[in-house]
DNA sequence: TGATGGTTGTGAAACCTTTCACAACTGATT
DNA sequence: AATCAGTTGTGAAAGGTTTCACAACCATCA
């Protein structure tokens, strides 16, 4: 139970992100080499802060020249484990979550949607995307001894929890609840949350305070 | 230009959001007062941080009591800026982009989507929840002086920036971005993203190298 | 009126993150 | 072979955020 090793923050795994997103583009370009100065332009951050990220997990440049792209993009791809494709589960086939169904950017990073659900009767047993909506009530059944490892909670908030609770239950340990309320989770599952108004409530709080900005 | 008063962080608004969301909750609940110690609770904080947090605007509980509930929420709705209503614009009436047309949350809170934009001729003129689809070509000529005071991007990132651009040159000083790049635009021009794959991959990144948690 | 249990508001301490600054190294040039 | 311009990797310093801990205060009750 050693737990020695510095444990990565928050941030720095969000601004990998960036990076990874920065580095495909950077391919596309055709560049062969980066330095930090550059790349923390195109991400808005500093140079010192990109080289701080990266040599956290080791020493991918080399003085002089910079970051080789390719080489760079694979090794990020690898420490945030989007080398290979996952499987995700959607439940919840509403507005949001059917939008998430066609979302481009998820299947071009690797997270594959595999399965839906829904407790609406004119839903269930619908076709999206190739994917037949199954009944909320058979999910833990059907993710028990699944190959899917993320679940995606779009459902409205009164529902949110007790989607959780099933989802825990089938014995999946990583949740994206998309549902504007705090789930309660065991300590082994990962839970992040997307709150989609909290930052347009961060615009208005901006508009409100600092209206003219600096 | 006395820059003497300090500046409320980041964090610290994304906090209040989430206060107040479990404000409106607790006064469903008929709550009349709340303590820093169950309002920590419901969004899995620490006494003292939303104590903090609250007497960076004011001093607005009761010692021996706790904050009163509905007071509290509308201070912070003040502070954020929603106690009244805002016009947004959506350009991209795409997959995610329609479905923000009807998301409730937004209107919950206040944000009502007056207008939207396509660059697609067979949208353009079609109508979404009761708003016509406008050429993004009149953005501009639109935006400028109308009500409008925020507008979310939801194109494509290959059209993101020039959207930007446009939404800039009307006048608009508050953007919020779906599309996965870096958006460049004036100081004085509040910009937020929302990038949904950040936080799967967030995810990824936990299953991959914490596959047990703690 | 005084004592009690509860809870805030807040300086100070602890902790965490970012930025600085420079030695170490690279490839290119003379 | 020596010099130079460029850039990383990283300790140390600076800056920022969270947590601690407690005085101050409130409502209640004896």
């Amino acid at each position: 139970m050693a737990k020695k090793e510095k444990k990565t923050s928050e941030s720095t795994i969000h601004r990998l992100s960036l990076y990874y997103r920065a580095l495909n583009q950077l391919e596309k370009e055709n560049y062969e080499t980066i330095s930090s100065e550059e790349l923390a332009k195109r991400e808005k951050l500093t140079p010192a802060q990109v080289r701080k990220d990266l040599s956290f997990f080791g020493s991918f440049g080399t003085r002089g020249l910079g970051y080789p792209v390719g080489d760079l993009r694979n090794k990020i791809a690898e420490i945030l484990g989007i080398n290979r494709s996952w499987d995700v589960a959607l439940v919840g086939v509403g507005n949001i979550g059917s939008s998430l169904v066609s979302y481009k950017e998820f299947q071009k990073q690797g997270f594959k949607i595999k399965k839906l659900f829904d407790n609406d009767q004119r839903k269930i047993g619908s076709n999206h995307k190739g994917i037949v909506v199954s009944d909320i009530r058979d999910l833990v059944k059907e993710l028990s001894n699944s190959t899917i490892e993320i679940v995606i909670i779009a459902v409205p908030a009164a529902m949110a929890q007790s989607v959780a609770d099933d989802v825990v239950k089938a014995g999946i340990k990583a949740i994206l609840n998309f549902a504007p309320i705090n789930l309660k989770v065991p300590d082994d599952v990962h839970l992040r949350s997307e709150n989609m108004s909290m930052e347009l409530e961060f615009l208005s709080f901006s508009l409100s305070n600092n209206p003219t900005k600096s």
